[in-house]
RNA sequence: GGGCGAUUAGCUCAAUUGGCUAGAGCACUUGCCUUACAAGCAAGGGGUCAUAGGUUCGAGUCCUAUAUCGCCCA
């Protein structure tokens, strides 16, 4: 017997072959074709400068599940992939590499700066692809798309133009986000606030006409207070009535600033004054605009101090605070300080404190957009998996505020909008425009920023079919089917690409949403470069293959909650694919025939271990695909684990090694060996989507043996390849609920008798005697399957019968309606045996209680349900015709 | 402050929408290298379902509080 299948699996033998094969046979590749429906994902793309960490895994894993299992369904799948420019982060990393050999991209200017990031991308930019390959993405490389390649440019430019022509995109001059160490301004959500332990500086502010008087008021950022233009309080504050109109001296500078008073302003909060920094504050900026106030805007792009600080000019914000708090107190202007929680935003890419700035951008009008990706939720146009994230989607559309997309950086989408030198028309246009749309001056000059990443992404599902060209793609696969991601992003992308889609599409992007959990450490810890806790995915594929690793993750994942993981989880997946190789490797062995006949089988071929495993088989289908639909992928994933080990391999394989070794007839070898060679192969159908590697080697190995050996295949072996083969179907004439109750009772004989070996001491080859006695009309035939019941329990002689009496010496079991009795003689040990069955008979009295307690309330009898009262009731007739057994039993061991 | 999620076996998680004695993987105990697999086989042990009330004939499941932990928003 030999199948040149090693005895251990080694994954490294198979994955990159398959992957190479797939890829070149071009498997992955989808076309637009009319008459299949097609099922399409558009990736989440990952930055170009991300190398692949556990969150990639999942979210991969899970859009190769779905693309897989609709492709075997007979779906036109396409996974369209590709990555993001993320222009801030790629910009970083290029500009931190720089600086290794002392370059600052000031010094390369723009042009030059940018040819170094493409340089960067082409070298290092597939990275991730790579990876994503490595776990047996089978997305369409040949459409794979950049945020920054033509064709999207092209989709941002036009958008953008769309946009600012239907008026939704404006510029103007509010306070924004700004990043102080990416000298950039970003969008409201792209800032991550955190609780600080910070101060609250009371202040005391002179009035002008009686300096030995103060106002106070307090503050968490002192060093803002270079730009106060005036000092608030709140119209009904009896405290500050009188002062309204008074002015006062701004400490340190000098400045006028009068005490206005605005709704805006809490009297509880500090001493219920504030001041006014209309250029630093959007609160602030709001009360500015309402009292006519000019802002003075007091720091540089870099959080350097201007010459508005007066002494403090080209001082670091954060010394400045520092350096005036010092001076405030020499001057005795500070009140007192106390300890004060406050939220700081940082910036998501640097982690730099972020500086609320008066700064001039281009906005998007969010109210239209947002109202409509509002409806089509509601609409069920957009569902979200699981719901709940339905609610974070629409609370943030909601009350999002308009999109700061003007980027101050130089990697990204430039802004199609020119200034006329002249006039100082804005033209917006596509192409770039030869002369001013109102003066026709030459001298224009393209606006400096680039548009925030995002702004792209949220084209994704479109842009990279094409648009704004007409193609067939676009028409074929968009809307496309389902997005899978992490709720991390919501905001940034999922809300954005429905707004997006719905403005220029005039349709959803996707059908469904898919919201997965996220990776944490065994301690329930966000795994980040800085704690040090990630496991790599590429290092545990090394170690224990991809297919472990795909299967070890799905099986973790449950409806969306969150993962805790540890490396050790990744032997549950490891041990399975072992598993699942050797049961294989055991069918190829057993089918080979030195002279294969073919044989053409009816049902009445079928033995009843075959129509038991037939029919297991069916309801595993049934369930596996009802799950996949309901995106359960850890409860498809389950049914097959738990089919494949426990009902293929514990049982069937053990079973059916008689008529392998030691067959009645050539013909009912020939039925055992169909069945194997069939299951087994529905089996790889089934886990395919999972483990898609070992699945496929496995099917060729499995092919071959059946072409050589003559096997009459349930399925026609249609397509080359694993992958593109059809998904299993449940077919109703296989269920076969009878022999699934008789293998049950089977089973729990073939437990007991061996679970009597294990107590009594007898080895497992030490063959034994045994009676079964069966009470009453006796359901099920046991007689007929005494062959598989002596095989399994190793039995030597086996008497079956109805309400046999216990031989003496024998140690027995209750099943249901059956006893067994074993037979010992001299080996029994009586002590053992009565503690067993005083054991027995206090668990069944136990439940006896519980189950008379149910019948003796009259409630129960007069409300439940009329089978679930019968269900009692019969219970309790069986637990009494138990028990009477092993009390008449106990009453013979004395 | 608001919202969401979690709390079930030593650990990590299930439980088909309120109805059999609450399941699985890992870990544990006992016995086995039985030629598919020791990454394995066979047989076991292990749970006051966070707490307190309530609804119901019946609650891990529904309702109301409370506690602890986590995430998001302000």
């Amino acid at each position: 017997m030999q199948t040149g299948l090693s005895p251990q699996y080694n994954p490294k033998e198979i994955e990159d072959k398959w992957y190479h094969v797939w890829e070149k046979e071009g498997s992955f590749h989808s076309v637009p074709d009319t008459s299949k429906e097609p099922y399409t994902i558009v990736i989440p793309p990952p930055n170009v400068t991300g190398v692949l960490h556990m969150g990639h895994a999942l979210n991969n894993i899970l859009q190769d599940i779905l693309i897989r299992w609709r492709r075997m369904q007979g779906y036109n799948a396409l996974w369209m992939p590709g990555t993001d420019h993320a222009g801030i982060a790629t910009q970083n990393v290029v500009e931190r590499e720089l600086g290794t050999k002392r370059i600052k991209r000031d010094h390369l200017g723009r042009e030059r700066f940018i040819e170094e990031i493409w340089k960067w991308k082409d070298k290092y930019g597939s990275t991730i692809i790579q990876q994503l390959k490595k776990l047996g993405s089978s997305c369409d490389w040949a459409r794979e798309r950049f945020t920054m390649d033509e064709g999207l440019s092209a989709a941002v430019k036009e958008t953008f133009v769309r946009l600012f022509k239907r008026g939704l995109i404006y510029k103007g001059t509010y306070i924004i986000n700004w990043c102080p160490r990416c000298r950039t301004a970003l969008a409201d959500d792209e800032v991550e606030h955190e609780e600080h332990e910070g101060h609250l500086w009371h202040i005391k502010y002179p009035f002008k006409d009686a300096p030995h008087l103060f106002l106070i008021v307090a503050t968490t950022r002192p060093e803002t207070m270079l730009g106060d233009v005036a000092v608030a309080v709140n119209p009904r504050d009896d405290r500050y009535k009188d002062m309204v109109g008074e002015i006062l001296t701004l400490p340190i500078i000098g400045r006028d600033l009068p005490v206005i008073a605005d709704e805006f302003v809490d009297p509880s909060f500090g001493t219920g004054a504030v001041k006014v920094t209309p250029a630093h504050d959007p609160n602030d900026f709001e009360i500015g605009k309402r009292h006519n106030l000019t802002p003075v805007v007091i720091m540089q792009e870099n959080g350097v101090m201007n010459e508005c600080a007066g002494d403090y000019e080209g001082m670091d914000r954060f010394e400045c605070r520092d350096a005036l708090v010092e001076e405030l107190k020499l001057k005795k202007f500070i009140e007192m300080v106390t300890p004060h929680q406050h939220s700081v935003g940082h910036c998501y890419r640097c982690h730099c404190v972020i500086e609320p700035y008066l700064s001039e951008q281009w906005f998007i009008r969010m109210r239209p957009l947002a109202d409509a990706a509002i409806k089509a939720s509601q609409k069920k146009s957009v569902t979200f998996f699981p719901e709940r994230w339905e609610k974070i989607y629409l609370s943030w559309l909601e009350n999002v505020r308009d999109w700061c997309i003007s980027r101050q950086i130089w990697w990204g989408h430039r802004i199609p909008a020119w200034y006329c030198q002249e006039c100082g028309e804005i033209t917006v246009t596509v192409d770039t425009p030869v002369k001013c749309s109102k003066c026709s001056s030459i001298t224009l000059k393209q606006d400096e920023d680039v548009l925030d990443t995002w702004f792209s992404s949220a084209l994704w599902p479109f842009s990279t079919m094409g648009w704004p060209a007409e193609t067939p793609e676009l028409r074929y696969y968009y809307p496309t089917s389902t997005l899978v991601t992490d709720r991390g992003i919501i905001y940034f992308w999922v809300a954005r690409m429905v707004m997006m889609g719905l403005e220029i599409m005039n349709h959803v992007p996707f059908k469904n949403v898919y919201i997965h959990g996220t990776i944490l450490d065994e301690q329930g810890r966000k795994m980040s470069k800085s704690l040090g806790n990630g496991i790599d995915p590429l290092v545990m594929i090394d170690q224990y293959g991809a297919d472990a690793l795909r299967f070890s993750i799905i099986v973790l994942t449950t409806e969306g909650q969150d993962i805790k993981l540890s490396e050790s989880r990744f032997e549950m997946g490891r041990n399975f694919t072992n598993k699942l190789w050797n049961a294989a490797r055991f069918v190829m062995m057993n089918l080979e025939e030195k002279t294969p006949e073919e044989v053409h089988l009816a049902p009445s071929d079928y033995q009843f271990e075959d129509k038991w495993i037939l029919s297991r088989l069916n309801t595993t289908i049934k369930a596996c695909t009802l799950y996949l639909e309901q995106f359960k992928f850890n409860d498809a994933a389950m049914k097959i684990y738990d089919f494949t080990w426990h009902s293929f391999c514990d049982w069937y394989l053990e079973i059916v090694k008689i008529r392998l070794y030691e067959p009645v007839s050539p013909r009912d070898k020939k039925v055992a060996q169909t069945i194997l060679a069939n299951v087994l192969s529905q089996i790889l159908h089934l886990l395919h989507p999972f483990v898609p590697f070992i699945t496929e080697e496995l099917w060729h190995n499995l092919k071959k043996a059946i072409l050589e050996n003559k096997i009459t295949i349930r399925k026609a072996l249609q397509s080359k390849y694993l992958m593109c083969n059809p998904w299993p179907r449940e077919e109703k004439q296989y269920e076969d609920a009878i022999a699934e109750e008789n293998m049950v009772v089977l089973q729990d004989v073939i437990r007991a008798i061996r679970n009597i070996r294990n107590k009594m001491n007898i080895r497992e080859k030490q063959k034994l005697n045994a009676v079964i006695a069966v009470t009453g009309d006796g359901e099920y035939d046991l007689r007929e399957h005494s062959g598989l019941l002596k095989r399994m329990a190793n039995i030597d002689h086996l008497e079956i019968g109805r309400d046999l009496t216990r031989p003496a010496n024998s140690a027995s079991e209750v099943i249901g309606k059956i006893q067994a009795f074993v037979p010992l003689g001299g080996i029994i040990d009586p002590v053992v045996e009565k503690e067993r069955q005083l054991k027995h008979l206090q668990q069944l009295e136990n439940h006896l209680i519980v189950v008379r307690h149910k019948l003796e309330n009259k409630d129960f009898v007069a409300k439940a349900p009329a089978h679930v009262v019968a269900m009692e009731q019969n219970r309790e007739k069986e637990l009494l015709e138990q028990l009477s057994k092993i009390k008449l039993i106990l009453k013979d061991l004395g």
